[in-house]
RNA sequence: GGCGGUUUGGCGGAAUUGGUAGACGCGCUCGACUCAAAAUCGAGUUCCUUGUGAGUGUGGGUUCGAUUCCCACAGCCGCUACCA
């Protein structure tokens, strides 16, 4: 498109606005401290999550929450409040490494060319951000923090008693010893198997597995010495403060499921001739009379010293299967239940049961005590594996009639349709048996466990309790009797901090004899050194031992080779925000303090995409609460309010991809259209929180919009139209729009709904063209609630339009809202629906306030209300003033 | 399998202390301007068997009145996955 043909000169004035904003540091939020801050201002932290710079730029999903922060950030700007709203990088990561191992070039090379592009992308969008407060979670000044923060974290442990994180110190007072000591760190090595990819030359997380195996990638497992953080010792805090935080629901939920709390009993169950006991972790203690066999996860350390000889090459044969399966194949691709038996048996402690003693995939070395206690006749899984190995299914909770008689049904419907005589002769039979609990193990396929909670049967001194009576009563008699306790379980496990990649955060730790070391404070940062060769050995050491100059120091200390994952950085980046020059602390009390809420979370709002839910703000929030219990900061959780942007599809309403070729490059479309454009198309499209598909179409609407608006005020010429006009406005309905919009607007925004907000913007200027005259004072406080959604071209008509009027040139930026006029908003006429027996009849013009009686009179005089009523009897008025009235009749 | 979200015209979506369903935009149709087209401006646009008609995923319920509240079910999307 020629510039000619262009409906609105953006390619002139959008540059021109940005380096102006540029060169005056229009959006600099000062500190406290600094001259031009002002105490009497209300703070106001509006955070976006920072993207990964990669390579391949900008995506048309970035924009999305970052222009809703930015309308947000622009708004209470003009509200008076002193807004924090920064943008930073976070760009340690794995791509970069893989982009150095193919082309030799060092990581911060091709990261500081991919901030490079991700920068000017951001500024062509005109995003109000206070660039002064840049950070790279990979600049050196950084990594120190997070160094420093980490060693916080190594320096400390977890008081049980205070139930939050002491310093270390505390112990060493005591007396501990340094074995003690080093097993209560929040920050611990530990041998554990990891997914080791010989390829990558890395360990990968759980959750990194799936994505680089689909890459084509291996994996492997491989128990190596880590670094872990324990995370598991927040596990109920993480749980309990998510209430006091405003986020959506959902999100809560996915957070309390991945930490995944379950209360139950631990049971000791004794190993026949042996003088040991095997625990077993349940949620069921009331099912306990219900356990038939035992079940032990392959690579429980037991398994060798209880397996007989006759079972010993079985069990050996199944564990090499399980160990080169993944956890994900074990879940996925082996539906069918497998396992061997040991040739062992346990004694159930609550009537002296001998039990066998299996090993099976379908348990966990992960979770709980990696062993279980089997009541096939009340869990599924348990139930599938009994029936098919014919172990022995006992009924110990009654179940309902329904269920029964649903089972009974079934059975006779299957023994029919195979048309073979029953061996279990009578319905009746059947029916008493499950009734009694008394379960055939042998064709059961009409039948399922029975999962409900119900009252205990054959069960001894639980007999006719409820579920909840009997897990209580079981668990009292297994502490009584010392067979075991109450126990709440999670699923959190503690975090694998390690991994051996180039492009992250080294430890600041050193070892000497087998013991680790922090680094002191005023050798941070500790920065990686370069390499020749970032290709993976194919050995699990960490790349960095390849640098043995850097490694080994004097007196025969050597450092730590391992790095943080990129999770690290984004752990406290808001933190940095708030005062990233500072070389003293990672952030001063003064701007800690002046940032912080008086709510428990101290970003007001946070706006980020779904993706994480789970890990990204379950880390930072863990960071969060063990800094606070050192006296760090003051609050104990990092975000207050969450926002999740919906994810933007291709115009074909698949997922963006490649592939597909249906991405949208945002430099394509302010090329096109304008950055104004694709703000405001971004926010039109729907819903912030919803999935929406692109299309291209619809920023041509938008587009079209903000040319009618230049139009209202712009000739062709470049010149301030005579439309404008200095003259008060006359026109009740003109200014009844303005004032109706800039209310409209501002609550919009506060809600989020920016495409109710915009729509009505498009009312606005509708209005304004049918009144054909455009007054001056009501256009600029239209073009002020236009401000933060469409900044250069508000800021541009403001300066034309001022100028030639001779008002005061204050930027819009410099504004403040406008208020609305309530008079203005006074509607004194309504048409009034009339409805008769609730259908729509008619519709009639009347004074607002009419009174009941004026209205049914007015609306009787309705020809087609008289016809519908005529000759019938008036049973009920219904009549809502300004709204409704329904004639009910028969 | 579990959890969460979602379902309204040809399309994106609007409307919830229950009160005119379809705001606003796209698309489409017609008109104006133009030699013509684009752009722009104006009018119209839920559907049909055009009726005292039907209609917000389906079926029921509460109500004078239901997109909105209740019950049951279904489709689509996302996350998660043998968690004992």
């Amino acid at each position: 498109m020629s510039e000619s043909r262009k409906p609105f000169p953006f390619s002139q004035f959008e540059p021109k606005w940005q380096s102006r904003w540029d060169a005056e540091n229009t959006f600099r939020t000062p500190n406290p401290g600094e001259a031009s801050f002002d105490a009497t201002k209300p703070k106001y932290y509006v955070l976006d999550m920072f993207p990964y710079p990669s390579g391949a730029g900008l995506h048309v999903g970035h924009p999305e929450g970052y222009t809703a922060t930015d309308i947000i950030g622009r708004y209470k700007r003009m509200r008076g409040f002193n807004v924090l709203h920064p943008m930073g990088y976070d760009s340690f990561g794995l791509p970069a490494e893989q982009y150095a191992i193919k082309t030799g070039q060092h990581p911060a090379i091709t990261t500081a060319a991919n901030i490079e592009t991700f920068r000017r992308q951001l500024k062509s969008l005109g995003f109000a951000y206070d660039w002064e407060r840049e950070i790279a979670t990979t600049d050196p000044e950084y990594v120190r923090w997070t160094q420093w923060i980490f060693l916080e974290i190594y320096n400390s442990y977890f008081c049980e008693e205070a139930n939050r994180a002491r310093p270390i110190s505390e112990l060493e007072a005591k007396g501990w010893s340094r074995e003690q000591i080093d097993a209560e760190r929040l920050a611990f090595v530990a041998d554990t198997p990891v997914w080791w990819s010989p390829d990558l030359g890395t360990v990968l997380a759980n959750e990194e597995v799936e994505e680089w195996k689909s890459k084509g990638h291996t994996v492997e497992r491989r128990p190596l010495r880590q670094w872990m953080l324990r995370i598991t010792k927040y596990a109920q805090r993480l749980i309990d403060e998510l209430d006091t935080l405003d986020w959506p629901e959902g999100i809560k939920l996915l957070q309390k499921n991945w930490i995944g709390r379950s209360e139950g009993a631990e049971v000791k169950f004794q190993i026949l001739n042996y003088n040991f006991q095997i625990e077993v972790f349940t949620t069921r203690p009331d099912t306990l009379f219900g356990a038939t066999y035992m079940v032990l996860a392959p690579e429980h350390p037991y398994v060798p010293l209880i397996t007989t000889e006759e079972n010993k090459s079985a069990v050996e044969t199944y564990q090499k299967s399980i160990s080169s399966k993944s956890d994900l194949d074990r879940g996925d691709l082996n539906k069918d239940k497998s396992g061997v038996f040991t040739g062992a048996y346990a004694v159930n402690p609550v009537n002296g049961e001998q039990i066998p003693i299996w090993i099976a995939d379908y348990v966990m070395m992960g979770y709980g005590t990696g062993a279980i206690m089997a009541v096939p006749a009340h869990d599924d899984r348990d139930f599938e594996f009994a029936t098919k190995f014919k172990l022995p299914i006992r009924g110990v909770i009654q179940p309902k009639e329904d269920w029964v008689n649903l089972a009974v049904k079934q059975y006779l419907d299957l023994s029919s349709s195979i048309d073979s005589v029953s061996t279990y002769a009578e319905e009746d039979e059947i029916k008493h048996r499950l009734e009694h609990g008394v379960w055939i193990y042998d064709k059961l396929a009409f039948v399922q466990a029975y999962t409900e909670l119900g009252v205990s049967i054959n069960s001894g001194f639980l007999d006719g309790l409820t579920t909840a009576e009997a897990k209580s009563k079981m668990i009292d008699w297994l502490v009584s009797n010392n067979q075991g306790k109450r126990k709440i379980q999670f699923k959190l496990r503690d975090w694998l901090f390690s991994r051996q990649r180039y492009w992250g955060e080294p430890f600041p730790i050193i070892w000497k004899d087998g013991q680790h070391y922090a680094l002191p404070d005023d050798q941070l940062p500790l920065l990686a050194p370069p390499l020749d060769d970032y290709k993976p050995s194919g050995t699990p050491d960490p790349l960095l031992s390849k640098a043995t100059e850097w490694v080994n120091l004097p007196d025969g200390f050597t450092r730590e080779t391992n790095t943080m994952p990129q999770w690290a950085g984004s752990c406290w980046y808001y933190l940095r925000y708030c005062d990233n020059k500072n070389s003293d602390r990672f952030i001063s009390k003064e701007a800690e303090s002046y940032w912080t809420s008086e709510k428990p979370g101290m970003v007001d709002l946070y706006v980020g995409g779904t993706e994480h839910a789970v890990l990204h703000l379950l880390y930072a929030r863990f960071w969060h609460k063990v800094l606070f219990d050192l006296g760090h900061v003051g609050t104990p959780e990092p975000f207050q309010k969450l926002v999740n942007q919906g994810l933007i599809l291709g115009e074909d309403g698949q997922k963006m991809s490649k592939s597909r070729g249906n991405v949208v490059n945002p430099d394509d479309v302010v090329k096109e259209y304008g950055a104004d454009s694709l703000r405001l198309y971004e926010m039109f499209m729907g819903p912030l929180e919803q999935v929406k598909p692109w299309q291209m179409k619809g920023v041509e609407g938008v587009s079209r919009f903000l040319a009618r608006v230049w139009r209202l005020a712009i000739t062709e010429e470049g010149e301030v139209s005579d439309k404008v006009v200095s003259e008060a406005c006359t026109d009740k309905e003109l200014s009844r729009v303005v004032h109706e919009t800039i209310k409209k607007v501002g609550e919009d925004i506060e809600k989020l709904s920016f495409n109710t907000a915009i729509s009505q913007m498009m009312i606005c200027t509708n209005a304004f063209t049918q009144a054909g005259k455009v007054p001056v004072k009501e256009f600029i406080q239209f073009l002020t609630v236009l401000n933060p959604f469409a900044p250069h071209l508000s800021e541009e008509i403001n300066e034309h339009v001022t100028k030639a009027f001779n008002l005061p040139t204050a930027s819009l930026s410099e504004s403040v809202w406008p208020m609305y006029d309530e008079q203005a908003l006074v509607r004194t006429e309504c048409e009034l629906v009339v409805q008769v027996n609730g259908k729509l009849r008619d519709r009639i013009w009347m004074a607002m306030d009419a009174s009941e009686d004026d209205a049914k009179a007015l609306a009787f005089t309705s020809e087609k209300i008289k016809e519908l009523t005529e000759g019938k009897e008036l049973r009920k008025v219904i009549y809502v003033p300004g709204k409704i009235m329904n004639l009910v009749v028969s």
